[in-house]
RNA sequence: GCGCCCGUAGCUCAGCUGGAUAGAGCGACUGGCUACGAACCAGUAGGUCGGGAGUUCGACUCUCUCCGGGCGCACCA
């Protein structure tokens, strides 16, 4: 509703000053007010033309109003301050609006849907080194992908959501060469070991977590012959992962294969599913990089290097630098190493060549992995017909750290140089800073922890050192505290021990899942338990409780949402519940829920799902204040009671939505 | 050396394309459960928005500079 009305406004303003004062402009600032007393709208646009008009702001401002009139939908227009123009909404009416059944459902490509509507866009998102457990930042990363995944679609666009597996690079060999060489073992034996683990109900990921530590400890941890031995077992290694066919590569294929599935199930316990996996051996091994090079080559994008550092290479210039014609540019970044092989920017322009439908070749398609709805699909150098078709998008949305926004920066600047300029446009690097631990935590972890590193405010994650929290640990841990909680409380009366486990879990990944997203994408997140597992204030669980008080109201009134918004719409009359001050907290409840929409909008066109956890939060927070100000059941005034229990209604109605897009279930019960 | 990010209340963070008196959560202190269950609500204290200069009618927001912290800048992936 407030979209709708902020669209006219500006469109209403737009007409009046190229009427009055023949002034054209393409963009009118508009805010929101303060305070509801100046209204729900305003623009301070007077102060811009003051110059231009040679007029005071408040004279502008005033004859503006005199012009703006009456319409639909506003109440009218005043000047406040030096020279503001404040709207004032029709109370009733937008109330009308916001309770209305067509609002409450999510917008389709309709009228009013965001203009990004109808797109196909592929999230890429996850994308964890198959290699060992999934840590907290890999959490971040999952979270914060599939939330805006769920944004896009409530937005109208068809998305698909990839996962992107490097299952031939160095931190798969390096598991690799701990299990062949470090642990002596053979391709039976990793067959044995992840039965064995399977019956014993154990975690590959996890065993792989410690030997990749041991692993890469081990590297260095020799004499310098011994180390320098240990580094050549290592590429040989990776050599025989990249080229496939043979007993090195099948051992990886095992392991890499059974870390990825468990990585399925630690994010299926957070709601999060998966489109297509694509693999990185698919595309060194059906080619890719071949057609990209051809492309690249003959759009001159790559140029080859006669001289200088680079001598031997293919190149391409890096963003930005500008080298004059002629000059030897020894920044270049090199695509094609003088020894033929091509570098990880190289295969990941290819890939994004794929990803846009500009590559001229697919992967081949074998399902994977099944979701209660839908499968999940994994790239395969044959695969089974007939299978579904990803790739081909208009927009991409890499959901990456922001320590990758150079080698991001480069394959959008290939695309760009090749002349796929609207592709280098929509393609966007959905950046976001990393998950590192806070001293304390780490301490408590048990992890030595250096004088050095204990004065830092966090020390980073690193999965080479072994050095972080599990993804499942995390979850598992919350589960446990959220269960204790709803025990203490007696969920659902003492004989629903049943539902509890069940409850305990929404509020778990409630509570994670919005701790992953309460913070803007580049503020580091220190993690700490304290924070983490704290279920009061700003929490996911905050917002889960005011939907079950919500719930509640109505169950004891034996109605429902539904009925009552039907039923507030039969009303005749209801402006007078909304004026006064008493009334004030009540508007702000419904402006709040009008402003679903443009959150939307603003999280879909700035990549930033924390506006909508922000949203969430402050819908709850009135709402809760609205329950403890206004005794709804006890009401006297059958048409109050009929508005209040609509009041209720639309913010179940929001707060249930909310949490949906935030990929976080609303509990029946707390 | 070059590039990117950050610096706002004791702590953790919001602050939309510059706009009205800089907000929230936690923590501290005070008060509120025989209410639609307190995972809640009300209140108090707490800020030279890292420092300085500039642009502007107006700067937490833009520009420059300095200080402090982090991360990138491979013929590694």
């Amino acid at each position: 509703m407030y979209l709708e009305l902020q669209k006219r406004f500006t469109e209403h303003l737009r007409s009046v000053l190229a009427a009055k004062y023949d002034l054209h402009l393409e963009t009118i600032p508009l805010e929101i007010p303060p305070e509801l007393k100046f209204g729900e709208l305003a623009t301070p646009i007077a102060f811009e033309l003051a110059r231009k008009l040679r007029k005071a702001p408040k004279v502008i401002a005033a004859e503006i109003v005199a012009a703006l009139g009456h319409f639909d939908g506003f109440a009218g227009f005043e000047v406040a301050g030096a020279g503001y123009i404040n709207a004032h909404l029709d109370r009733a009416a937008g109330v009308r609006t916001t309770a209305g059944v067509a609002d409450s459902q999510v917008p389709d490509a309709g009228p009013g849907a965001p203009a990004s509507s109808g797109i196909h866009a592929l999230v890429e998102h996850t994308s964890i080194n198959p290699n060992k457990a999934a840590h907290i930042g890999h959490l971040r990363n999952a979270i914060l992908g599939d939330t805006f995944v769920r944004l896009l679609r409530a937005a109208g666009q068809k998305v698909d959501v990839q996962n992107y597996i490097d299952n031939t690079g160095v931190q798969v060999a390096d598991v690799v060469v701990g299990f062949l060489h470090l642990e002596g073992k053979s391709l039976a034996d990793a067959r044995l070991l992840l039965d064995e683990l399977k019956q014993k109900d154990q975690r590959i990921d996890y065993y792989c977590w410690d030997l990749y530590a041991k692993t890469s400890q081990w590297y260095t941890s020799g004499t310098d012959e011994e180390n320098e031995a240990r580094k050549k077992l290592r590429y040989d290694t990776l050599h025989e992962l990249e080229q496939g066919c043979n007993e090195t590569a099948e051992v990886a294929e095992l392991i890499s294969t059974a870390v990825l599935r468990r990585h399925l199930e630690t994010m299926l316990r957070l709601d999060i599913e998966y489109d297509f996996l694509p693999r990185e051996s698919e595309i060194l091994h059906l080619k890719f990089w071949e057609s990209a090079f051809e492309q690249l080559k003959k759009t001159g994008v790559l140029y080859f290097e006669n001289e200088g550092k680079n001598k031997g290479c293919w190149v391409m210039t890096r963003p930005g630098a500008e080298i004059a014609e002629g000059d030897l540019n020894e920044d270049a970044k090199v695509i094609v190493r003088s020894n033929g092989t091509v570098t990880y920017v190289g295969k990941d322009i290819a890939y994004h060549l794929w990803k846009f439908g500009l590559l001229g070749k697919d992967f081949g398609y074998k399902p994977f992995f099944s979701y209660p709805n839908h499968e999940c699909w994994i790239s395969a150098e044959k695969g089974d017909e007939p299978h579904p078709h990803f790739g081909g998008a208009q927009a991409i949305y890499n959901v990456i750290d922001a320590r990758q926004s150079d080698p991001q920066a480069n394959v959008i600047q290939a695309l760009r140089g090749m002349g796929y300029t609207e592709q280098a446009d929509r393609y966007t690097h959905f950046s976001y800073e990393m998950v590192a631990l806070t001293p304390r935590c780490a301490v408590e972890l048990g992890y030595d922890v250096s004088e050095e590193d204990l004065a830092r405010p966090y020390i980073e994650v690193s999965g080479r050192k072994g050095f972080g929290v599990k993804a499942d640990d995390l979850i598992d841990k919350l589960i446990v505290a959220t269960r204790a909680e709803v025990d203490a409380r007696q969920t659902g009366g003492a004989d629903a021990e049943a539902g509890r486990q069940k409850i305990a879990e929404q509020i778990a990944i409630g509570a994670l899942r919005y701790f992953m997203l309460k913070f803007t994408r580049n503020s580091v997140i220190a993690f700490d338990f304290k924070d983490a597992l704290s279920f009061e204030g700003e929490t996911g669980p905050y917002i889960q409780y005011a939907v079950v008080r919500a719930r509640n109201i109505f169950r004891k009134a034996e109605t429902t949402a539904e009925a009552e918004l039907v039923k507030l719409a039969g009303l005749a009359e209801f402006g007078a519940f909304l004026d006064g001050e008493d009334a004030e907290d009540i508007w702000a409840l419904w402006l709040r829920a009008a402003r679903r929409t443009l959150v939307l909008e603003q999280c879909v066109s700035t990549s930033e799902p924390a506006y909508l956890a922000k949203h969430a939060f402050q819908l709850a927070q009135e709402f809760n204040n609205f329950y403890h100000k206004h005794h709804i059941l006890t009401e006297e005034d059958p048409a109050r009671k009929t508005f209040l229990l609509a009041t209720a209604a639309v913010a179940l109605r929001e707060l249930v939505l909310a949490l949906s897009w935030l990929g976080i279930e609303s509990p029946e019960a707390m």
